[in-house]
DNA sequence: AGTGAAAAGGCTTTAAC
DNA sequence: GTTAAAGCCTTTTCACT
């Protein structure tokens, strides 16, 4: 699927508010009511846009704490990869996680509610899953940025 | 500020779908409209709202590619560590920034049209700012999840 | 603090050009 | 893609519980 600049504008737009009325969306953009509803429905239909979710703060409800974590696994096949992603996926606390290149198989950014919510998660959770060689933590000090995609 | 089991059920589902109308959010939480309305708008006076955005499918907006890069910076005061990080937060493609502790002092998720716009990304841009001792890069593979905070 | 209803207005969606 | 029109649905307020 191919985006002009008026999709790309759309999104720019959405991005800012995803609460934004079409009436608003097509002020911005410049293109009038029908089109810009067209585009959204096409692109909501074709997975550019995935969804649409408020940003929360997170200290505000209950998660004050929040790690990046990087984990080497035993076996490298595609299989074992693949599976461990998906139990990663399970743990609610686990906001993201990439299988990445390099040392380390699994980069994530984990959530909690505090120290010892995150042995316990560490201990009942993390480490309940087969495979795990090694796994280095880094406490998060400060969030500098989450931004959107350059559009 | 203190929220309550409504408070977060209303999070819950504005985290699923940010453009629900006050009628499926009240539906869904058991509320009616009007107190519904009083604690959104309280939510994000507050902050705990930070805003609404749209999930972009990065791919098809002409970002194949990411990457989390770790970096250590020369001096680990204060104020050398936070005016790198604004210059950070300054790269439209750095996603997210993280000061943290342990071996590096930033760990960043970073969003390129290709390697070779990683390479113009690094040279002309991460590495003219100043003062950092050591970097290592990683290639994302493959995206297992990009979650919500459980409430 | 929540309910329910009511008013006003804006919104989505369709159809004609 | 534009403009216009229909009607539904929304937000927002207010009186009452």
């Amino acid at each position: 699927m191919s985006l002009d600049k008026f999709d790309l504008a759309i999104l720019r737009v959405l991005q800012r508010d995803a609460r934004a009325s079409l009436n608003e969306v097509s002020a911005e953009v410049g293109l009038s009511n029908s089109p810009c509803w067209t585009r959204i429905k096409r692109m909501e239909a074709a997975g550019v846009i995935a969804g649409y979710t408020v940003q929360v703060n997170a200290e505000a409800v209950g998660y004050p704490d929040q790690l990046i974590v990087q984990l080497t696994l035993d076996a490298h096949t595609d299989d074992a990869l693949h599976a461990f992603g998906q139990q990663l996926a399970a743990i609610p606390e686990v906001l993201e996680a990439y299988l990445v290149s390099g040392d380390y198989d699994y980069v994530l950014r984990i959530a909690v509610r505090g120290t010892r919510d995150y042995e316990r998660l560490l201990r009942e959770r993390l480490y309940k899953i087969p495979g795990i060689r090694h796994s280095k933590s880094s406490f998060v000090l400060r969030t500098m940025k989450q931004g959107a995609l350059p559009l």
